[in-house]
DNA sequence: CCGTATCCCAGAAGATACTG
DNA sequence: CAGTATCTTCTGGGATACGG
């Protein structure tokens, strides 16, 4: 139960979408459901420790679904994105984009040396099922 | 110079845009350009440190306009959005309407105490000059 | 009026080791 | 395979005081 106040409804996304790999947790849960090895396979630089508080902190707020298969020792642990979670398919596809525009006007600009990698702009996927 | 590299375009985003106070600098430049003292009436909690900090960097991101008026002691100072600066408005206001509905939720669904308050999503202003 | 310089703290995130 | 428990590190932000 977080009494948690925001200022405007940015504050409130801001809250929910940052965080160090939530970005490209996402990104890859657009895709498809993924179990705990598959997002570690995916993100190699990250802790377990970190990995699992960040999923934590997006179920806790309604972004993803935690489903525990197996009852003992080797468990199998699938992480699904909500409705709630496909539903920043629009917010996140527009961040993606300007995301992108931006890093290449600063280059050209000669005001920064700053990339943009591997951009998979996958979050496309979710924009079907919103509607 | 900043040699940053993000890996996908969201990150560069959320770089620019998340840092306490900047969704609310953003939403009070959206109106008008703002002199240092108006800011500082509009969010009476920041310090002056912080909130010269946080201007800084929207300006290193080419987001802001710095404008120094005076030669000498008593000085004004305007900050303006720049082009770059007003083309986020389509972000910003996918992000407020994001947020605020999903602080409803969270709330009708019992699953959190969040709420937001004055939510002026004044980010509007900016979605008439983008085109 | 506006900004800088210090010092300080809390929270985020990394490293490592251990359990069911 | 997944997760927890510690301990450490680092950075963002706050408090305060000073200077052009």
């Amino acid at each position: 139960m977080a009494k948690k106040t925001y200022n405007i409804g940015v504050e409130a996304t801001l809250a929910v979408i940052s965080g160090k790999w939530k970005p490209r947790i996402l990104c890859h849960l657009s895709v498809r459901p993924q179990r705990t090895c598959d997002l570690r396979h995916d993100l190699p630089e990250i802790s377990q420790k970190v990995l699992t508080q960040q999923l934590r902190e997006l179920a806790e707020d309604g972004i993803v679904e935690r489903q525990v298969y197996g009852d003992k020792a080797p468990f199998k642990v699938v992480y699904t994105l909500t409705a709630m979670g496909r539903s920043l398919g629009t917010v996140l596809v527009q961040m993606s984009i300007w995301g992108e525009h931006h890093v290449d006007e600063l280059r050209e600009a000669g005001l920064a040396d700053a990339s943009v990698q591997n951009d998979h702009s996958g979050f496309e996927n979710l924009l079907q099922s919103t509607t």
